[in-house]
DNA sequence: TTGAAATATGAACAGACATTCATATAATAA
DNA sequence: TTATTATATGAATGTCTGTTCATATTTCAA
């Protein structure tokens, strides 16, 4: 493993992981990362479609967009009344499935 | 992308994630997961060395040690008067290492 | 224009938690 | 024993932030 970066890189990496750390925008993200049935297309939600997904308030969720969207993490497109939002980061993805990949192996460790 | 898990894994992503957005802990864990030269074997370290690499007082680093070690991503062997730490998940550096290629793209990006 | 639907926003609050300070405990050396 | 080193711990505090509530804004239909 290479060395520890300096601490301006450090205090980057705590602000994302801070932003990822919270479960309602957990929720969102993976509401946002969940293709369905489709191909390659970035998926594209409204904020009606996450309220629903995440069983959050509207406003919570309006609230944890902004957050998501002034931390470069997703993108806002409007169009008429609604606004699709969608995630513009490749790492979102990965940081989320060995998080989780984590959580399952404690499960099993669980079990035995 | 898979469905979203129940809310009883996002939970346990969401506790794994706040532990790792705090940039004293994310210091403490590139200081364990630094192999100075060694080959394959974990690698130790005591808290007064944790101390000298993070730049943390000796009290914030055993707290934050005792968190980490709750949290069961670390683990503490004592001999003598000194206690020595190691990393005991594999995901911990997986994680620091997608979020730190996420800052430097970020970073990437700025100089254009 | 009036009304309704979709989204955003600001204030307020409560709970969480990182950090410090002071002190305790344990191990060893003198 | 006494002193010193290594580590842990508990209390106190101040800051941060997730959530709610109420309300504003925008867009479009009737």
């Amino acid at each position: 493993m290479r060395d520890m970066p300096n601490y301006e890189i450090i205090d980057k990496m705590e602000n994302i992981l801070n932003i990822a750390s919270d479960s309602t925008r957990i929720k969102i993200l993976y509401c946002l990362l969940s293709d369905e049935g489709s191909k390659e297309e970035k998926t594209e939600r409204t904020v009606t479609e996450i309220v629903k997904a995440t069983g959050a308030s509207q406003s919570l969720v309006s609230h944890q967009l902004k957050v998501l969207k002034d931390a470069r993490l997703v993108a806002a497109r409007k169009e008429g009344k609604q606004v699709y939002y969608s995630i513009i980061d490749g790492h979102v993805k990965l940081l989320l499935e060995v998080v989780y990949e984590h959580v399952m192996e404690e499960e099993d460790e669980k079990e035995i």
